[in-house]
DNA sequence: CACGCCTCCTGTGCGC
DNA sequence: TGCGCACAGGAGGCGT
């Protein structure tokens, strides 16, 4: 569910509230199919939270000690003070007399302890792209690896290959605004220039608003983000196109429900 | 090595 | 009303 829009505002509110705050215990809900999901937790008891970061769509707190808390929000993970919920999965007690609790109806988020900078136990964090809002994402750098793979644009753009933070929303998003083909395997220069910059503007407007609410996505207040009401593209589809007043449409690529414009998204 | 499909998990909304 | 299926913001594993 969370791209890094809600992501950014989760860790935004989260922040604050975690500074230096000590860890008294660390409880999960083990999953024996999934004995990775809340990686050394435990180890987290005892240290000092020192700041809250975020790498795509990870959530990083290093901890004292070398150490750093890694969270997933996966599809349906929510990040909470004392909540009281049955799909609450793993609670972290805390020295000022709260609890931070994550809610995860679909269990597909994490969360982990490691090492600080060393991503074994998290592959995707160790390769994943550069922040889409940062230098780090060059241009140049975009086209060449756009015009290297073969693979159709948008399942690339979900790969965090390229770029970090790209979910299933703002790639329809940015490819729109882009007038990119999602399926299209021939992204040219000019072309990928003008999705390096849709993928920021569209990032960035969603961070103001605080990311895209359809049902689970809440940031740590409770409240909503309110980007739901400026998309695009992402669950448009039969509504006509904002630019050419085609209906948009919507079709499956890579196992991911993808609406665009057939009309002014072109190869 | 790269791609596409299946799977993980739970809930919801739809059509029949 | 009930059942079955498709689908949902993500990503890892497997086979080709």
């Amino acid at each position: 569910m969370p791209e890094l829009p809600e992501v950014e505002s989760v860790r935004r509110q989260l922040d604050p509230e975690l500074q230096g705050r000590r860890v008294l215990r660390a409880w999960s809900d083990p999953i024996p199919t999934m004995p990775r999901e809340f990686h050394r937790l435990e180890l987290a008891a005892g240290r000092t939270i020192e700041s809250v970061g975020r790498r795509g769509k990870f959530l990083i707190a290093p901890l004292d000690g070398g150490l750093e808390l890694v969270m997933h929000l996966g599809m349906t993970g929510v990040l909470r003070f004392d909540l009281e919920d049955p799909h609450v999965r793993a609670r972290l007690e805390l020295d000022d007399a709260r609890s931070l609790c994550f809610r995860d109806v679909r269990r597909f988020g994490r969360m982990a302890v490691v090492e600080a900078g060393i991503y074994d136990a998290i592959p995707m964090l160790a390769m994943i792209g550069p922040e889409p809002l940062s230098d780090e994402f060059d241009p140049d750098v975009f086209a060449w690896e756009l015009q290297r793979t073969n693979s159709p644009v948008k399942p690339f753009l979900l790969s965090q290959r390229p770029v970090a933070g790209v979910g299933n929303i703002y790639a329809d998003e940015a490819l729109w605004l882009a007038r990119i083909h999602p399926a299209s395997r021939k992204v040219g220069k000019r072309r990928a220039f003008e999705l390096h910059r849709a993928i920021r503007e569209t990032l960035a407007g969603a961070i103001e608003r605080e990311g895209t609410t359809f049902s689970d996505y809440q940031m740590v207040n409770g409240e909503s983000g309110r980007n739901a009401a400026f998309l695009v593209a992402y669950g448009q589809q039969g509504k006509p196109c904002p630019r050419c007043a085609t209906p948009m449409r919507k079709v499956v690529l890579g196992g991911r429900g993808t609406t665009y414009c057939p009309r002014c998204q072109r190869h």
